[in-house]
DNA sequence: GGGGCCGTTGACTGACCAGTCAATCCAGGA
DNA sequence: TCCTGGATTGACTGGTCAGTCAACGGCCCC
């Protein structure tokens, strides 16, 4: 770094604690993780962390903005597109995905100590994240608008049906409670898709109608 | 209490607590409740608690597993049914939102600190949560094989998706993202299973192809 | 009426850790 | 060469809590 201009080098120390700091949360969790561990991991002193940020809640903060921004960003660019809704729906279940895929620590951070941890940091992100759920809700309005969505379910209610689906899979890809690998990334994004827009109802039997709670007890 | 036995006693002394804690859990979180506003919340001391539990953890496991056995027997007996299989799964929908609805302290806890906190509760019991994953992916297999839902999504992923979708649906509830009331308990459970059954493609039209990576960037 | 046992109490201990701060280092300008 | 200010260091502080423990109380049985 001899040659670096002291700007420069006080970004890139910046993102080497940011990017330390995604190692050490996704491998000992954000309260397991110690500032020390982070310091540490990124060859860095205790106190150098307070000289960048403000606390260590404003280091994940500040990871969970930097990502969410680019898939609202890319949200809301997917819904500009002239493609049908379930194209949209399958890009951005796939850019959720791949988000995983080539950044996994990142992303198991970002569900399981912002989005999964709703009395904490999910609470101060609340309105960020509801954006999104906004952003796929306004698609699935469109959809229906135009005929090709019924009209049964809401859209913000479609919208938390979609996004739940998603979490739930990364979830058990995190704690390794499914199968990973590069097929079943794509497995996953058309199965999301094929359930949330398809349906598990066999083609022309989906006039069952849906159970009371009086007609399970006679 | 004069009369009581020494065991009787004993036993709602045991319950007071765990009641109390899941008033406290409720309102504070795991993570910032105190064992002493465990012990202040039931009106006990706070060594007391150390008489009934090893731990403030075994507390939370305690009151989770109780519900989740409850739980559990519930999905069991559900798949006995001689009922279509859009009625199982409303069924189980029902039954957690009728968890919630009538107990929102204990449901929020078990969602909140265990379901949600996958890295520590929730991996302590990913046995039992995966139970509930099998069993509905098994109400979905012989749906499946008697023709009633169709076999492009995998039981196990259909079962994740069902969840998903109830489990966002309460964490918005939980925490004040979703109205709620009598009408939407009911239009919730209808509304999910409609999703994840039905599919939000109107009928007739479904046979529209999935993205792929490249159909995006033309 | 006394002795033992279970239930109960709450002050205390030991460990942990986020954040502070005074001191040091170093690069570049005058 | 010296000065200035940002970068860097890490020992230390202050506060927090989970869990312990020694002692007390009252009920029941002998």
């Amino acid at each position: 770094m001899a040659g670096d201009r002291a700007g420069a080098a006080a970004a890139d120390k910046r993102r080497v604690i940011l990017d330390a700091a995604v190692v050490a949360f996704a491998r000992l969790g954000f309260h397991q993780c110690r500032v020390s561990d982070i310091a540490e991991e990124a060859n860095v002193s205790y106190g150098l962390l307070y000289h960048y940020f403000r606390s260590k809640d404003e280091v994940l903060d500040t990871l969970f903005c930097e990502r969410w921004d680019i898939l609202l960003a890319f949200i809301a660019q997917t819904d500009t597109l002239d493609v049908p809704p379930r194209q949209k729906l399958h890009a951005i279940a796939a850019a959720i995905i791949d988000f995983y895929r080539y950044d996994p620590a990142l992303m198991k951070v970002i569900i399981v100590e912002v989005m999964r941890s709703a009395n904490t940091f999910g609470l101060r992100h609340s309105d960020r994240i509801a954006e999104a759920y906004v952003l796929i809700g306004e698609i699935v309005a469109k959809a229906q608008a135009a005929g090709s969505f019924k009209r049964e379910v809401s859209p913000r209610f479609a919208a938390l049906a979609f996004y739940g689906a998603i979490e739930q899979v990364l979830t058990g890809w995190i704690f390794g409670m499914l199968p990973e690998g590069e097929d079943e990334y794509e497995q996953a994004k058309a199965s999301i898709v094929e359930t949330i827009c398809g349906g598990l109802d066999d083609t022309g039997r989906d006039t069952i109608p849906a159970a009371t709670p009086e007609s399970l007890r006679g």
